[in-house]
DNA sequence: ATGCCTGTCGTAGACAGA
């Protein structure tokens, strides 16, 4: 099974490169985050004409939203993360397919709104947690992928990319997403290239060129399907295209 | 340390992104 992450900064402007994507790597399941826009504003038809089944997330006001593109059966789980009643943010959805819990996640960048904004994204990350701790808890396989907002370790962006001020590198940042993979779950990039510097986002702007990126974006894996890991690639080429999104996807295969 | 980019909303410029 492939599994693929993409965050697109905007769906509607993507569609030629999600195409290319997905007629290149073929991958068996997408999700996509920061759709920016409204669930029946997500485009469906050119991805169906590929193959690809689609259940979009999405949110009035152009901002966040999630989807997954599926060429395998799929049952939708859920559109949101429990744990917080008022919570309308489009950022997560999660299915079950191939035999697998497996969700896509936007997580709150934390930088924007003070300190409310950054408590969101800790308590976001902490929900995350504890809805992956229940999965763990009844042995469902699980994988989540997505754009997390953490750059986990200092081999996680350029030297110097960003202050360490920053919510995506703070120590209590780096703490949650470290609480997260200690129930145990795999990071698939890091278990399989442990001492590369691999990124998955590079600002606009000459970022790209002078490789001063970041890797924000993960797979984590449950211990059944880090057993079947076979590859975790960044795939670099949509970055590289004309009118591209500021992230690049992210490939896992399972065998 | 950011907004020299980009997208959305809405039709100017604020806001968010990371």
């Amino acid at each position: 099974m492939r599994i693929a992450s993409f965050n697109v900064n905007s769906v509607r402007k993507r569609v030629p490169h999600i195409g290319r994507f997905l007629q290149k790597v073929q991958p068996d399941l997408l999700f996509l985050q920061e759709l920016k826009c409204k669930t029946e504003e997500c485009p469906t038809a050119e991805f169906r004409d590929l193959g690809y089944q689609v259940h979009a997330v999405g949110q009035p006001g152009g901002r966040n939203g999630v989807a997954v593109l599926s060429r395998i059966p799929f049952e939708v789980v859920c559109e949101a993360l429990e744990g917080e009643a008022a919570d309308d943010h489009a950022r997560y959805i999660e299915v079950v397919a191939g035999g697998a819990h497996l969700a896509g996640i936007y997580l709150p960048n934390g930088n924007s709104g003070g300190a409310e904004g950054y408590a969101y994204k800790l308590r976001w990350m902490e929900r995350l947690r504890r809805r992956a701790a229940g999965l763990l808890d009844r042995f469902q396989p699980l994988a989540i992928l997505g754009d997390f907002n953490v750059c986990p370790t200092a081999l996680d962006l350029a030297p110097g990319a960003l202050p360490p001020t920053d919510a995506l590198v703070r120590p209590k940042t780096r703490a949650a997403f470290q609480a997260l993979c200690h129930i145990g779950l795999t990071d698939a990039v890091r278990a399989l290239h442990p001492g590369n510097r691999i990124y998955t986002y590079w600002d606009y702007g000459p970022s790209f060129e002078a490789n001063r990126g970041l890797r924000i974006d993960h797979a984590l894996l449950s211990p059944e399907l880090a057993e079947r890991l076979v590859s975790a690639q960044v795939e670099i080429g949509p970055r590289a295209e004309e009118q591209p999104s500021d992230h690049t996807p992210l490939v896992i295969e399972l065998a």
